[in-house]
DNA sequence: TGTGAGCAGGAAAACGTTTAACTGTCCAGC
DNA sequence: GCTGGACAGTTAAACGTTTTCCTGCTCACA
């Protein structure tokens, strides 16, 4: 067994440490009694051997329990194994939008069976912040690329990106027409329009878009599809508010809208958890949904059909469009063969309990 | 500028993709006119020199962008600066429990000050998925160390890491006395103590518990609180049900129990979300609440205060955990000064709506 | 004039892999 | 008998840092 250990010119019990710390390729050369570059050929399925040879190399590292050094490995020039994410969100907004979650669940699930790690960054809502975690993450070498989210208007990620020369592939809709590699739904935008659709076929005619913060690009877009969408009825939209992401805003904000004699008989919201608001903010006014007021969120995270009423909404495919990040950075790296990436379901109005006939 | 730039010995055009390539320490050293030593030592504040040498070499770090290769730092034996987490759910499970997502918020906002990130591994629910995380993070050395949640009755992963000689902490109750380094708050039995206190203390007399899954070792823990606090007032559990932490289960099962002719007036449930499902369900049976069910909640996530009613819930300071989580294992790698960890402060009843005197 | 301290900084090894280039042996074919 | 090729590996360089000794040098002081 230990037999073959090399033993190293060292001082006496400087060797006895060495020994409990961490094995390397040397000690499982050795115990094969072939050398290192032999180990490293066999694991990695290089060089062509001898049958006899592979099993006693596989024998030892089963043995020694060894695996290549990850920071060795990294530093010889191949990869990293490692994709970098970072949000641009203070904990308490990323907690209560659970967003977040589904697409770093799609994410893992192509990343994990292909042993890349993901490394995650939460850095606050200043800009200079999430470019510094970009710049760090780049020059420190510690990803093999990143995955972006949330768009912003004039963002600078991508040039930023560009210059450090580091992989990248954004979800969602670039702003203008950034030349970075995107993941997206076809159709994206077909299931904000039935969403109207749907409204004014139950009559609606006051309808309102509560929007997240305006810096995102998805915010304009969906709200120009909103108004585009109600144009083709001679309508326009009877509120538009904008909100920051959390919960509370959304729920004042609606609350005061309620009160006023022009109130809509219909709100549009931009993600699940300000539907959620509305919902309370509503009954909390002792209005009831749908019968008073009809409520549309956008995601179909999973709260939304254990709601009550069940949330009417708009199905986007986020772990669909995590799975197809990581692997188009995953082929950007090639490490994951070149060819179409999977489908991302489109955006898809689900129609639930929330919405309901125009009152009067 | 690049006029002192070493010209070593290579092909022609190598040397030019060279360039352009990534720049290390020896263009810094060359730019400055000192040695990669002198780079080293005064980025790292270690040797003693001269201002103006000092000012000459972080001159040329700035003017090329440059830091140390992650890699190479691991390599030679300082630090990864990497924390690993390995989540053993499925990614629906993590999704609809936003538990996760606010204790890595906690997490994120020690260590990114920091400068370490967060390595972040999603693997099924299978247990030797989640041991092969670990045991990858631990051979390839991809972390300094592991935060853990949700200890396991009978878990294996403290004793094999510390097999491995890695750095961990658990965030929780250990399983029996495993001597791994743990956070929790003080009291943490008074908040689900205080819980059962305040149903009795509105007069109900049939007290179920819907726990989450039986392994976990907080389940049997708090339900074993639960079941004191009632038998001091002479009482036992109407009903002891367990659920997966999926809404859709515990609505399913909430339904059946309030169906039959013994049922409940008030339930404890072992988080939020399936609080929220429970809701759901008493309303979809046409169940008012608090007026034919009170329902207690647990974790406090942002949810609970948007619902209708607002929910009653036994408040974590899951943020908190996770800031503490993150400080003891800085510490045990020396990166931050030893002291005592931040209080995390201690569960707590927070009655909201949801929670009202019993009927009849 | 010699000596030792203190300063400013350099040379080189080490960390653990991967890989290009090479070596030695054996055998087939001419 | 010699060449060429396949086989079964080995040697050594390279990746980019950090760190442990070093080496000159200057200057004060005996």
């Amino acid at each position: 067994m230990g037999r073959k250990d090399p033993a190293f010119a060292a001082g006496t019990d400087t060797v006895a440490q060495r020994r409990t710390d961490r094995v390397t390729i040397s000690d499982v050369a050795a115990l094969a009694g072939v050398s290192t570059a032999a180990v490293s050929k066999i694991v990695n399925g290089k060089g062509s051997f001898p049958q006899a040879t592979r099993d006693r190399v596989q024998r030892a590292v089963v043995q020694l329990n060894w695996a290549p050094s990850a920071a060795a490995v990294a530093l010889r020039g191949a990869r990293t194994r490692a994709i970098g994410m970072v949000a641009g969100r203070t904990p308490d907004v990323l907690n209560s939008d659970p967003h977040f979650a589904l697409l770093i669940a799609g994410i893992e699930s192509e990343l994990a069976p292909r042993d890349h790690g993901l490394l995650l960054h939460i850095v606050g809502e200043q800009p200079d912040a999430a470019e510094r975690a970009y710049r760090r993450l780049a020059t420190e070498r510690r990803v093999d690329g990143v995955i972006l989210t949330e768009s912003r208007v004039g963002d600078p990620r991508f040039a930023l990106l560009r210059g450090l020369r580091l992989p990248a592939v954004l979800v969602g809709t670039p702003w203008q027409s950034d030349p970075v590699p995107t993941v997206r739904a076809a159709e994206q935008d077909q299931g904000m329009a039935d969403a109207v659709e749907h409204l004014v076929g139950l009559g609606h005619r006051r309808i309102g878009y509560v929007s997240g913060p305006e810096d995102r690009v998805h915010t304009g877009r969906r709200r120009a599809v909103f108004t585009e969408a109600l144009a083709r009825h001679g309508l326009s939209p009877s509120h538009l508010l904008a909100s920051d992401f959390a919960g509370q805003t959304t729920g004042s904000l609606v609350e005061k809208v309620l009160a006023t004699a022009d109130r809509p008989s219909a709100l549009v919201l931009a993600n699940d958890m300000m539907a959620l608001a509305a919902l309370a903010a509503a009954q909390r006014t002792g209005r009831q949904v749908p019968r008073d007021l009809s409520l549309i969120g956008h995601d179909d995270l999973p709260v939304g059909h254990l709601l009550h009423p069940r949330l009417t909404t708009v199905r986007q495919d986020l772990a669909g469009l995590g799975r197809a990040a990581a692997l188009s950075v995953l082929q950007q790296l090639g490490e994951e063969p070149a060819g179409p990436l999977p489908e991302v379901t489109p955006p898809q109005l689900v129609v639930r309990e929330s919405t309901g006939p125009a009152p009067g």
